[in-house]
DNA sequence: GCATCAAATTCATATATACGAATATATGTT
DNA sequence: AACATATATTCGTATATATGAATTTGATGC
């Protein structure tokens, strides 16, 4: 009754177990947000030692995918996207508040996917996808504006529910709404002059310098979900990085 | 004969141990590129067990100050900023040529050091410092504007080297006539309007949207050494990040 | 119910040991 | 001198075990 690994035996044994792990998160049997086995029952599970349950552990950890605590246990990470919209963007509060970030989705509409959605989200172009238009403001200012597409059949149920009850956030909102929750993210970004609709949106001219972000998000399957493309004001853009 | 540890008790052994590698390497005991005495050594000197040795080098290897070779050993890393100045901006080969990126340093002075730089490089306002303006060019096209602050003391010898002996990269010329190896930067960007001098270098019109990055390097003992602002054509920014 | 204390659970640290893999070094052969 | 081979060195993988720290769970008393 041992567990006999069904993948790669050329592999160090702990890689072999990360990949086991982590089949265990892509294919939903292991949620986010909620706890893995003990490593004691890992150990007696796969019939390997607990130094090498720790190694294929702390691989998953520092790739992000599980989270450990010392005395609770290891708990598949939940992605937060909550700052996504202050990663490259600062927008300075008056008077020191909060800055509450709200999100309001203006238009739906089905539509076929055009070339490069469909390439993003690995469907062929044409495929009927889901299109939101939506703003993100903060004090009823306008400050980014968004382009969401999705594929539809995965996405359907969103087809019924009334713009307004969208919400702040969209990811916590997919995975309640559909059952997908979002594990990771590529960000590509370059500055443009602003379309006429994006201009519209945000209440500026037209052709004024904007950051645009393009961005497919991934489940924890890689599969991707989502593409979109947003955009804010180049004199909004903050970054930082470490070089080592 | 056995080691006794200088540092705080309360921490756990492998982070003190990191701390006293790190140390050999902030003070210079052991140098770039050079390898760091074998696990087996590093067992007997400092009288931990090889488990211990090995969660100690790990974390430094994680942080990018070492490197490891099967079979060979285990190095101090040299940072490399070779591609720094592809890191945020992408210049088009026409013919997929491998697009040399040269370096032209057009002028060098010294000054009092700005409030901007002396707080960047920790020094009091008004110290002199040296002050290079520099260009890169790619195919003879001047693509970044460059303007860099040195503590005057510490880089002194670089006041005697005709300019154009700077070569293409700076770094490893700090290195060699200065003895200061850069270990780490941070860097801060904006979008601004570019203003006379950069436009002139460039040869932009005055108030072209350019990324402009403010840039601190450090030393393997997180002394700041440098300072320098660059800037180069917003149309010409694109970067990426993964996001998780 | 609620607070307190004890016990159990779970991850973290530390040691010891054995063998494998990759590389460097020494040796021997031609 | 050049090459092939054997040996030594050095990091990588895997196991076993003991103890500590942080947290949760359960028992107890009021």
């Amino acid at each position: 009754m041992t567990f006999t690994f069904s993948n790669d035996d050329r592999l160090p044994l702990y890689q072999r177990l990360r990949d086991e792990l982590a089949a265990n998160i892509a294919e939903n049997r292991w949620r986010p947000g909620e706890a893995i086995p003990t490593e004691a029952e890992l150990v007696s599970h796969y019939g390997v030692s607990i130094g090498t349950v720790r190694k294929a552990v702390d691989k998953l950890v520092a790739e992000g995918v599980l989270e450990r605590f010392q005395g609770r246990g290891t708990f598949v990470r939940r992605a937060s996207f909550d700052n996504a919209m202050f990663r490259f963007f600062r927008f300075q509060s008056e008077t020191g508040e909060p800055l509450a970030p709200e999100g309001r989705v203006l238009n739906r509409e089905v539509v076929e996917a055009p070339a490069q959605v469909a390439q993003g989200l690995n469907i062929t172009a044409g495929s009927p996808v889901i299109h939101l238009t939506r703003v993100r403001l903060i004090n009823q200012r306008p400050l980014l504006s968004e382009s969401i597409w999705l594929p539809k059949e995965k996405f359907s149920a969103l087809l019924d529910i009334p713009l307004s009850e969208f919400g702040n956030l969209l990811y916590p909102f997919y995975e309640e709404r559909v059952g997908c929750a979002v594990a990771s993210a590529q960000e590509y970004l370059t500055v443009e002059p602003v379309g006429a609709k994006d201009a519209e949106l945000l209440q500026i001219a037209e052709g004024t310098a904007v950051i645009t972000v393009e961005r497919v998000a991934f489940g924890y399957d890689q599969q991707p979900l989502e593409w979109r493309r947003y955009c804010g004001l180049a004199s909004h853009f903050r970054y930082h990085v470490e070089i080592r």
